[in-house]
DNA sequence: CACCCTTTGAAGCTC
DNA sequence: GAGCTTCAAAGGGTG
């Protein structure tokens, strides 16, 4: 024995020392000799330089001590030859091997199994192996070596190494018959396995393997290294750095740009580009390691999770905790909308970057912080939150800040001429960039229907009136105020180019702010389109971010220098502690101002000769327009000292209904009075019929709000749903959409959120003074919401599942309560206390059943929520005594017992209880199958109520597992979940069962 | 022809 | 702060 090298998995290599050794005899070997051998055991050794001196390795009284015996030489010449040994151990170390290739391998017909199994066979992998060969030598073996000794010693001198194999190996004579026999089948054995292996294996090759190598010729250098693990951190190949990885990205994308590919994947290729660079400055200013893969991580995530992609707002965790109370303490408070310029983003260790990248993250305002957040309540900033670090990317040529939502041009209902490198893009943010000038037919790509002749030049957000011919005005045209011929912009024809956006700005505002020309020459086309002037700013807001931000900034300056003493704040506007910033509040003000003013604008451009000015006579706001419209139309260069926010905050005075009967001056004064001055004349279902003011309310063009994550995948998707399933029925789609979205990874989401988010960055810049708020009262639903609330008294004591079971097992929540919405155990327990149902069958399907009113937004919750584990508790509760045997007070409840029975058994197709049911909604049966209870009408809440607390009259008449084929004639049933539709092949569950299957099919 | 349905998310409002 | 409501898209269905 040489030495006994050790190679360690960290790289280098040592040896056994003396002082190792001798510790491992007297703790190691001693004891188990010892208990093994109680007469005696000795441990002979070959000296070596780790063997410490013999009187140093004696234990227990001398039974159990070390014999060295020097190197090469065993007494009188002669070697202790460990040979048999070595050659048994390496025998059965085959036959270990080879069984180890069988048992890992299926085929065993091939050679290469072999080889394929050694290539990654590895030292940690000999181990176990070694040992148990080891473990199975026998005793005998070591008997004959010692024997053999004997014999050589008396016999035969001379060397044996040539020898000893052999007679392992072949049986020799020097050998008893029994022992040579069990060598022989040893070598059999062996030869066998490699013959099922495919190895034809002869007694040479045998003798080779068994044949003892000598451990003199084994050198320390020969030990070979375990190999590296390919898995193991140390193993993973040079990463490159953030500045390599944008710069290969960017090569990338070039040639991506010149390829038919999906713009989606332009979009995240820029993306990570972006990414990329974010890391490099992350690195550069917080000086972390390069070349340490963390060191390319974009964020902080205190969870160790590297996202690659922001994270969904709502999945999101900030990159530390603040605890706003704590935060407020730090003077970190934050009102609910801006509190913070982009460098004050509380999260003090990154860097400006990534302060605004984080706060746009992970602030819970929609929209990027400003200082001018203290005290405006509308959702925007005043100020625009781009700025050189965030859209500085030279890979964004063809919109800015590659935030592109993939709307109209991903949409493949978009133009089938556009270009597919504007296709992702919002009409909002076509940019011209190094490799593409801003056309109006670029325009028209992105927003599709100006590609028609039938239609507006509108933002997004504006309901489209398809009947109105294109107004393309290019900003161009501004600048070229002074060529008549010029201003007249014909769509396709014109290519605008953005000369100076100082320049635009300057005639904007000394046109129409300090007396100048009218407005009406002002960027339209034709002065007497209502939406010239308005086309014009929307060609503006939809040039380039950066130009944007020129002419706000302009604006700002403007404004500021023009008006000083109009812009001073006012402690009545709500400025209170922060009007004390004059110079900073000065700019916002003025900035407001002067986004109000060019809203106004473009509203009197509009109200001036926009036909509904006149219709809209009748608007409940008008009287408020009234008093605006003329005011500016008489002094164009007024400045009106009021930010569009501060009236935004009027005192809460409770429905909605008088919050809507007395809209707020700003948005009298911007969008919806521009809304309520654009003409709608036909085809559109926004059409302003001119019955009601109610009506022409509700039907106003208006600015929609921006679309949420979910929105985007929706519009996305929809169409290849649409495609496979064959489906046009939204309602059906949107399920079918909304499985999907909750099937995505969170990769895939955070795609969709982070879009979302770049969409409502986009609408705060295109819209700064709108609010969500402004759009209430469009919808009819309210109405019904109310009526619903109304119906479902507040006065329920009746614990909800955030109450029944605690942040910490928001599993045991119903779907609603997870969603913050109505708890529907909450509602059952209400509707049960009023049946005198026990609380044990709360939250059970039963109990659904038997209230037989939840909201019909829940009902399909209320089915999630039986595959919840809340749910599956509250099935549980079905096989209770009380359900399956009703007494007569809860028979009423037949029906909802009978319905949810079938649901045990049958399990509900909308149950995603496997992977098939997450998507697959199987059609109803006309017995009941699914465990949804009959759709109840709009009004059965109603009629509930009305009952005092009753059940819907109708399921009293209808016997249990028997409903009427036709269906109660109440029900104004979902769309398809018509019971009449359950034999209807076309109905929608048909078809999305349908679709579900070719779905799962064409995946599987 | 207005509204419903249906989904999720964001924002605003109410209490 | 929790809970609720509204709205955003979409297009067929419903009354």
């Amino acid at each position: 024995m040489l030495s006994q090298p050790v190679v360690y998995a960290g790289g280098g290599s040592g040896t056994v020392t003396p002082d190792l050794f001798t510790w491992w005899f007297h703790h190691e070997f001693a004891p188990a000799a010892a208990t093994l051998h109680p007469r005696g055991a000795i441990l002979v050794i070959e000296q070596a330089p780790f063997v410490p001196q013999e009187s140093e390795c004696v234990a227990a009284d001398g039974a159990v001590r070390l014999v060295v015996y020097p190197k090469g030489n065993f007494g009188d010449g002669a070697v202790l030859d460990h040979g048999l040994v070595v050659s048994e151990f390496r025998t059965r170390y085959a036959m270990m091997l080879l069984s180890s290739v069988t048992a890992n391998s299926t085929d065993h017909q091939h050679a290469t199994l072999v080889s394929d199994y050694l290539r990654n066979f590895v030292l940690k992998d000999a181990f176990p192996m070694l040992h148990r060969s080891w473990l199975n030598l026998r005793s005998e073996t070591f008997l004959r070596c010692w024997d053999r000794v004997a014999s050589l010693t008396n016999e035969e001198p001379g060397p044996c190494s040539e020898i000893l194999p052999c007679t392992l190996a072949l049986s020799s004579s020097g050998a008893n018959a029994a022992h040579a026999q069990e060598d022989r089948m040893m070598l059999l054995e062996l030869q066998w396995l490699s013959h099922d292996l495919g190895l034809e294996v002869t007694d040479d090759d045998l003798a080779t393997w068994a044949q003892d190598s000598r451990s003199e010729d084994v050198s320390l250098e020969s030990v070979k290294a375990e190999p590296v693990d390919e898995t193991s951190e140390d193993a993973v190949p040079a990463l490159p750095t953030p500045v390599e990885a944008a710069d290969h990205l960017a090569r990338a994308l070039l040639w991506m740009e010149t390829e038919p590919l999906d713009p989606a994947l332009l979009l995240v290729v820029r993306d990570i580009i972006t990414l990329a660079k974010q890391a490099r400055l992350i690195d550069l200013k917080m000086g972390l390691a390069a070349t340490h893969p963390g060191a390319t991580l974009p964020f902080f995530c205190h969870n160790g999770d590297h996202l690659t992609q922001p994270p969904p707002a709502h999945m999101g965790i900030p990159p530390y905790q603040l605890d706003p109370k704590g935060a407020s303490a730090m003077g970190l408070t934050r009102p609910p909308m801006y509190p913070f310029s982009a460098g004050q983003y509380p999260y003090p260790m990154l860097s400006p970057e990534m302060s605004q990248v984080a706060a746009s993250w992970h602030t819970p305002s929609m929209y990027p912080i400003s200082t001018a957040g203290g005290g405006f309540r509308s959702p925007y900033p005043s100020s625009l939150p781009i700025t050189s670090t965030s859209l500085s990317s030279d890979f964004y040529r063809f919109s800015p800040t590659g935030l592109i939502p993939p709307h109209p041009g991903l949409s493949p209902h978009s133009h089938p001429h556009s270009h597919p490198h504007s296709l992702a893009s919002h009409p909002a943010i076509v940019t011209p960039g190094p490799k593409q000038e801003l056309s109006s037919h670029q325009v028209d790509h992105n927003h599709s229907y100006q590609t028609e002749s039938d239609s507006w030049s509108e933002p997004l957000n504006l309901v489209k009136r398809k009947s109105k011919p294109v107004a393309v005005v290019a900003p161009s045209s501004v600048v070229e105020k002074g060529n008549p011929e010029k201003e007249t912009c014909k769509p396709d024809s014109t290519e605008p180019v953005i000369k100076d956006s100082n320049e635009i700005c300057k005639n904007i505002f000394d046109e129409n702010f300090a007396g100048g020309r009218s407005a009406s020459t002002i960027g339209s086309s034709d002065p007497l389109r209502p939406d010239g002037l308005y086309s014009m700013i929307h060609s503006l807001a939809a040039c380039e971010h950066k130009f944007l931000t020129a002419l706000y900034m302009n604006s700002l300056m403007t404004a500021a220098a023009a008006t000083p003493s109009a812009v001073m704040p006012s402690p009545v506007l709500g400025f209170g502690p922060v009007a004390s910033s004059a110079p900073i509040m000065n700019n916002l003000l003025s900035f407001a101002d002067t986004q109000h003013r060019l809203w106004q604008m473009v509203n009197w451009q509009q109200g001036r000769f926009g036909p509904s000015a006149v219709t809209d006579s009748s608007n409940t706001a008008e009287p408020e327009r009234k008093n605006n419209v003329p005011l500016e139309r008489n002094a164009p260069n007024i400045v009106i000292p009021v930010p569009p926010v501060m009236s935004s905050s009027p005192p809460s005075n409770g429905s909605v209904s008088s919050r809507r009967s007395r809209p707020n001056p700003k948005r009298s004064s911007s969008m919806d009075q521009k809304n309520s001055t654009s003409s709608t004349t036909e085809g559109s279902k926004t059409q302003d019929s001119g019955q009601t003011s109610n009506n022409q309310d509700k039907k106003k063009p208006h600015i929609k709000k921006p679309l949420n994550a979910f929105m985007l995948y929706m519009k996305e998707m929809r169409a290849k749903v649409v495609a496979e399933c064959t489906l046009k029925e939204s309602a059906a789609i949107n399920q079918i959409l909304g499985r999907r979205w909750h099937s995505l990874t969170r990769e895939e989401q955070a795609k969709y959120y982070e879009k979302a988010r770049q969409e409502r960055q986009l609408h705060m810049q295109l819209y700064p003074g709108w609010s969500a708020r402004d759009n209430y009262g469009y919808g009819a639903k309210k109405k019904k919401r109310k009526k619903e609330r109304s119906a479902d008294p507040g006065g329920n004591s009746m614990k909800k599942c955030r109450a029944r079971y605690g942040l910490d097992q928001q599993s045991q929540w119903c779907k609603p309560c997870r969603r913050k919405k109505k708890c529907i155990r909450y509602m059952e327990s209400n509707e049960s206390m009023d049946g005198n149902q026990s609380e044990d069958n709360l939250g059970s399907c039963g109990s659904v059943g038997d209230a037989n009113t939840p909201p019909e937004d829940d009902r399909e919750s209320i089915n999630h929520s039986l595959s919840s584990p809340g749910g599956l508790s509250g099935l549980s509760s079905l096989t209770s005594p009380s359900m399956i045997l009703p007494s007569p007070s809860t028979s009423l409840a037949s029906p909802s017992v009978s319905l949810a029975s079938p649901c045990m058994s049958l399990q509900s197709p909308l149950t995603p209880h496997d992977a098939s049911a997450f998507e697959c909604k199987t059609p109803m049966n006309g017995l009941g199958g699914g465990i949804l209870p009959p759709h109840q009408p709009p009004s059965a809440s109603s009629n509930a109520s009305g009952g005092g607390g009753g059940l819907p009259s109708v399921h009293h008449h209808h016997p249990p597992h028997h409903p009427p084929p036709t269906g109660p004639p109440l029900h104004r049933n979902p769309v398809g979940t018509n019971p009449h539709d359950i034999n209807n092949p076309l109905s929608v569950n048909q078809l999305t069962g349908q679709c579900i299957k070719t779905e799962t099919g064409g995946s599987g």
